[in-house]
DNA sequence: CAGTGGTCTAGACCACGAT
DNA sequence: TCGTGGTCTAGACCACTGG
């Protein structure tokens, strides 16, 4: 067996046997090199895979963890993000990073709002603590008028219908894996080139009207997706 | 900047440049590592985030190669793949790997099938010559007598409706990104430990009973999932 | 300040693919 | 047979974290 396997299945029988729970610290990379007789590149071969599998996880420069049990998510549905991480035991918290003034110089307003004036509403959502999530929500300015004086750290969907009497009628996500960009991986305090699922949700209204366009990256290892079909 | 990152800004620009086409083959390790000045070691960060990111795969042995357009895939649609794939411009081919006799012994059967007996259907799912799918079908050996006399290269819902009556009414996908199982990687001519897309997809039919119960390891740069919500 | 992970060098051997 | 990617060694320096 080669001797990058052998120190990944070590790792795993330290996770099975129950001895290192989710959000605990790895040994350090120079001490596992000592344990196998080996160099840290193969050392890192070995976490590169079992981070890849999504069961350990690095903070930059902090060290190695275990990934902790993973949110079950409904891509389109309209759940309340705090309800739905409470009821599977986490304690959700979202930060936002910023609220852009209405602009229409997104590329985003062109290619979905007819080059009319938006907002761009960036957050950061995390779990026990660790940051999981970071999206980017864009609006037209003119149906959302003032949207920046509301409490943006909870529902936006909440807002729009008490606030703005909009109600979203249907979604259409597009999913795929890939990496995060460098920006983003700095606000979650991710290694640039660190895998994530990257959600684009466009949501419409009764009338077939876009109301928003988020995009969502989330990280690789902190989600699984259960969608309902037909 | 980082060296491994101007190696990748570099074959990023040769991509974009349009001087590759999907599927061509990139310099060789070697070559880029000469370009650089630099090790095999850095120049294969570079590779590896260019694959992490989905714009570059390697075939084991054989060299890295400039990956295809996406296949976009509803996962809780009963679509067939021939079909689809064509649509969008693939030449698709399946594989039967093999149709196991009836067997209670799968840990799937007792799960889901009450412990009765269930075949195991396996498939490999080609698109333009390049594995990008392996699936694993199980259902009730006595609901579907006979089933490996079928012609299994097709579609499976269409077999079910049009030679035991049986017709799919809903299902439930759960989606989650990890690494290759190693049999998989061979299977699909991979490196153990390449990213994927995993889907588990259970169907039922109108009386709520379980038709079939699916696991799927997709290519996680072949596929971009569309979900329709609400 | 000591220890950690992030990056990088300069080699090596092997198994497999293409020819 | 020769070139390729897959694996591995034995070091190094740096930036940052944590005490």
């Amino acid at each position: 067996m080669l001797l990058y396997q052998k120190i990944r299945n070590y790792i795993q029988d330290l996770l099975s046997q129950g001895s290192m729970q989710p959000g605990s610290k790895l040994p350090s990379e120079r001490d596992l090199q000592d344990t196998f007789n080996s160099t840290r590149i193969t050392v890192r071969e070995a976490l590169a895979r079992l981070e890849a599998e999504g069961v350990i996880y690095s903070q930059k420069r902090r060290g190695w963890f275990v990934t902790p049990q993973k949110l079950r998510w409904h891509p389109a549905r309209k759940v309340n993000f705090n309800r739905l991480t409470n009821e599977q035991g986490f304690a959700p918290k979202t930060e936002v990073i910023s609220i852009a003034p209405p602009s229409a110089m997104y590329s985003i307003a062109n290619d979905y709002f007819n080059g009319d004036a938006v907002y761009q509403l960036t957050r950061v959502r995390k779990l026990d603590g660790r940051a999981i999530l970071m999206e980017q929500i864009y609006c037209l300015a003119a149906r959302f008028n003032g949207l920046e004086k509301q409490p943006l750290n909870g529902s936006i969907t909440e807002i729009m219908s008490a606030q703005y009497q909009v109600e979203i009628s249907h979604e259409q996500c597009v999913i795929s894996v890939t990496v995060l960009p460098d920006d983003v991986a700095l606000k979650l305090e991710k290694n640039s080139g660190a895998p994530c699922l990257k959600v684009k949700r466009a949501r419409y209204d009764v009338h077939e009207q876009l109301v928003d366009y988020n995009i969502e990256y989330w990280l690789h290892d902190a989600i699984e997706m259960v969608v309902e079909g037909v």
